[in-house]
DNA sequence: CGCGCTGTTGGCCCTAGGGCCAACTCGACA
DNA sequence: TGTCGAGTTGGCCCTAGGGCCAACAGCGCG
């Protein structure tokens, strides 16, 4: 079904692949193995729910270039780093760019299940922010540059003569594009409409 | 003077306390040593800009634990660890609890003064925003309790009547209230009044 | 008991916001 | 060339916000 979390596995050991495979999908996580990063990269979907947990020592591409890469693509995929020997730095720098976790072979079950739990709950996070700052950006979208300008002055706290005086027009144009805004966004109160465009992170902060 | 950035360093090794101390205060920081968390602990004063450089294993409260006594004191303190054995997973706990850096002994100076400057940064970071949250709630602290309620349900983005029926009084009174707390916290736009009630915690978003 | 703070309310008046209808200009597009 | 969206503007009118002055009630404190 589509509603199952799934876990993206990227290791080079087929072994590895096979025994956190079996282990997750015995506990009803979706698994999709990978023996090569590039493999995984290039097919990944951002829009799946899931994680991926990545050997740290790969050919080409090790875990943490793999981390970057997938950040660099925009993706906030959760991450849990699996590693064959210890090595303290580079730990350091994957919890640093928000791994999950960073696990040394042979994995513990009972480990390797509470970080993935704990990705779940961040993946949800992810999306639930994501989805509401996706809404607030479309409705933002559907305003004409000028109402968008108006908006700012707004959201700034300024008077619609104010506004007017700074726009080169009158006071009377920007009360239109004012209620338009309001109205395309969907906002009923300055109050709301200083919230939203906060989340979006329009600064309107400027003394 | 007191612009130095302080470090303290904590470590059962009054060796590495010696050789650290003296590396550091050669780079100009002001160091404090303490060769237990307990004494470390008791005279710790959040006030002073500074970081804090603990030894992972110590005696009765290791390093972790010394951690979380701080950040349960209420203190921002930015921490960085100093370790003499490898351990992958006190690795990973350190950083997740918010740890600049975790370095392994016996430490590369450039390594060490590099957390150091990140700790500089963050220890900033910290002091800026809570002085801006500190001045934010000093003024709320000024408002009468009629005045602090009138002012959420009007970052709630309601109407002065609505307000009145709400409260129980009549529009008038809220207008006054309203007008109170607008100069009592020395804003004059809703939309300033909904960004410093935002930053205080205060969720007017109720629909 | 009188003072001061908080909370309340009334009157008066002015400014700010905003809905509704209408009209006009301009550039893009079919 | 005619239509359409975006931007403008005017008039009319009503609601909302807010300043200023005055007044009154309840409460805690010296």
């Amino acid at each position: 079904m589509d509603s199952a979390f799934t876990v993206f596995l990227v290791d080079d050991d087929a072994g590895v692949l096979k025994a956190v495979g079996r282990l997750l999908r015995a506990r009803g996580y979706d698994v999709r193995s990978f023996t090569s990063p590039q493999a995984f990269l290039v097919s990944h979907d951002a829009l799946i729910r899931g994680c991926a947990i990545l050997d740290v020592s790969m050919p080409d591409l090790d875990g943490l270039a793999l981390q970057q890469a997938l950040s660099a693509g925009g993706s906030q995929r959760s991450v849990i780093f699996l590693t064959g020997k210890d090595d303290i730095p580079t730990s350091v720098r994957a919890m640093r760019a928000g791994a999950i976790d960073f696990l040394t072979k042979p994995v513990n079950d009972t480990d390797l299940l509470a970080a993935i739990g704990r990705a779940e709950k961040e993946d949800a996070e992810h999306r639930s922010a994501n989805a509401s700052l996706g809404s607030i950006q479309a409705r933002l979208a559907m305003l004409t540059p000028r109402e968008r300008e108006v908006m700012t002055h707004v959201v700034a706290g300024r008077l619609n003569k104010q506004i007017a005086g700074d726009l080169g027009t009158v006071e009377k144009t920007v009360k239109v594009h004012r209620g338009r805004v309001m109205s395309k966004l969907g906002v009923r109160s300055v109050a709301d409409l200083v919230r939203l465009a906060e989340k979006a992170g329009i600064d309107g902060s400027r003394p």
